[in-house]
DNA sequence: GCGACAG
DNA sequence: ATCTTGTCGC
């Protein structure tokens, strides 16, 4: 299965190719230290099968931007909670293979393993390209929780069917955590320790941060196309 | 059946 | 996710 073929799929064959994947996935810790960390997310018009897909590259622990590659790409396959991998995935590999170098560890906007198959977008995109990944999403898709204190850093782990595959991270005082899970190849620990290296006075991490800036500046200057309302 | 539901 | 101004709170 080719993300180019993503598209063909239905949602209930998308599930399948999830369960198939899974066997693949090594929540392990980290093989080589961390020089280079990359920052992937998408942008899009409403209505729009135009993507715009980009990956940040930044020097870590510093968080100075080195790098970056973006693509302008476009999808059929639709938003549906659970399989958003289908949906982004092909871009994204897209902007991927267009890198000069490749970073050491990739952080992508959603879930890495705190999803129900645990094959969030993170975990896929780490599987077929081999490459440690850590999922940072804005919000919930699965897992149990109680609200983290409200302190920077505060914690508390997310659990679902009996183990833990997530934690909620408070990375910014009086501000709705994150959800940081691992991808493939890194660890739990690892995962958020790295995030927390990651946060520069934001509540999100730099990486998924300064990529949603480059993605939406290119779908801005890629003009007002295709936008929801667009008289004349 | 009802509520939840990454981006 | 995207569309959008002001506005409440730290």
């Amino acid at each position: 299965m080719q993300p180019s073929d993503y598209e063909t799929l239905t949602p209930a064959q998308a599930i399948a190719y999830q369960n198939e994947l899974r066997l693949q996935i090594r929540i392990e810790p980290l093989d080589k230290p961390i020089h280079i960390i990359g920052g992937a997310d998408i942008s899009f018009n409403k209505y729009s099968e135009i993507v715009y897909a980009g990956i940040i590259l930044l020097k870590y622990p510093e968080m100075t931007v080195i790098g970056h590659s973006s693509v302008i790409s476009r999808t059929s396959f639709p938003y549906i909670s659970g399989l958003l991998a289908f949906r982004e995935v092909p871009a994204l590999l897209e902007a991927w293979n267009k890198l000069d170098i490749k970073p050491d560890l990739l952080v992508l906007d959603g879930q890495g393993i705190a999803h129900e198959r645990r094959l969030g977008i993170a975990t896929h995109f780490g599987l077929i390209t081999d490459t440690p990944t850590i999922g940072s999403a804005k919000s919930r898709l699965s897992g149990r929780y109680t609200e983290p204190d409200n302190e920077v850093f505060a914690q508390s782990p997310m659990y679902d069917k009996g183990e833990i595959i997530g934690t909620a991270l408070r990375s910014k005082k009086n501000c709705n955590p994150i959800y940081i899970s691992p991808g493939h190849r890194i660890s739990m620990e690892q995962s958020v320790e790295v995030i927390k290296n990651c946060i520069k006075g934001y509540r999100i991490p730099e990486p998924t941060r300064q990529a949603h800036i480059l993605v939406n500046k290119v779908r801005v200057d890629d003009g007002g196309k295709d936008t929801q309302l667009n008289l004349f």
